[in-house]
DNA sequence: TCCTAGAGTGAACTTTGTTCACGTGAACTA
DNA sequence: TAGTTCACGTGAACAAAGTTCACTCTAGGA
């Protein structure tokens, strides 16, 4: 197991986080569910800023990877786009965690490219690529935040589809763009 | 002119948030950029959160109202977003104060069933309608949202001509579902 | 045995939102 | 004219938040 201390106190908040939501994710609480005076944190993370970096960067990380359908560009942007919505909805207030503390590092650059890549092969010029890829992720998390804030009472399922449709409206959009597949 | 008092502490909250930006909008500054004790905010407004909300209903009420094209579906969608883009980019952190603290009230449900209304007028089903229309806002919001968050180093012009083309695509997403016009 | 390093204590400080009993002056009313 | 009302503001306090700091404790290795 090995749990560095510092790992410990990371997972104790995310638990916390899924316990009484971030708003209410203080210092404080945090220490008392540690069974430690609040400063003694200070010595594992240099600020509570850095801590909730801490725990977006364990929510990306966590998102599960795609399973890629080689070829299948469409695919791909589903299988990326469920995936981004999958990890902010995983936990209580991600959206919104991710929305204001959210600073892409390489990975996520990589991934991005990973989804120009699919496009361009599939016959998309460079811009356009971008420009589809760009307003997908805009779409998942204008979608994901707006779901999470607001529509807690609708079923998950009927989120899915609405979520789902969407997407496919965009896709389609896209593949109007695209040559035709040979 | 007459303005009750309220709206002069309203007035003052945003101009104070242009010049400190959200998360340094504090009661007590300002109380000192009123000229007053921090308690005396509480006559006007009961919370520091009801002030927030009235800075949102202050701007989303002041988005410019768009000119109509009677007919254009598609220049209705873009008009309706790039009105609710440029309502968010014309305060500072619009985006995250919209994002966090926007209760939608009956005008921004109205506003959202003329897009539908439209959309129906142009043959679409109903479900469709709502579902484009969910597209399109929650592509505006994400798309907004890191924008100001990230992009802030990008020319506007270039940010204006990649939110439009995203737009283009959804918009060409839409109309690929639409009966062709007679 | 000494000593270093990681972990925690306990108490403080600053800043934040918020409350409350009380003053004050202008406008209305009898 | 005298009294009442009412909107507004004062001044001082409160609790909770993030953060800092000097000190202690406890292992484990030289």
């Amino acid at each position: 197991m090995m749990a560095s201390r510092r790992q410990e106190v990371l997972t104790a908040a995310l638990d916390l986080l899924e316990e009484v939501g971030i708003d209410d994710l203080t210092v404080r609480r945090l220490a008392q569910r540690l069974g430690v005076q609040p400063g003694a944190l200070y010595r594992h993370y240099p600020s509570k800023r850095a801590l909730l970096d801490a725990m977006v960067g364990h929510i990306v990380a966590g998102a599960p990877a795609p399973a890629v359908p080689a070829g299948d560009w469409a695919g791909h942007l589903r299988a990326m786009a469920a995936s981004g919505r999958e990890g902010m909805l995983a936990h209580r207030d991600g959206a919104r965690l991710l929305a204001t503390f959210y600073d892409p590092g390489p990975d996520a650059v990589a991934s991005f490219m990973r989804i120009v890549e699919v496009l361009r092969a599939a016959g998309a010029a460079e811009r356009a690529a971008v420009v589809a890829t760009d307003t997908v992720l805009a779409y998942v998390n204008g979608f994901t935040m707006e779901e999470q804030a607001r529509r807690a009472a609708t079923p998950r399922p009927e989120r899915d589809r609405d979520f789902q449709a969407g997407l496919d409206l965009i896709i389609a959009g896209i593949g109007a763009t695209l040559p035709p597949a040979p």
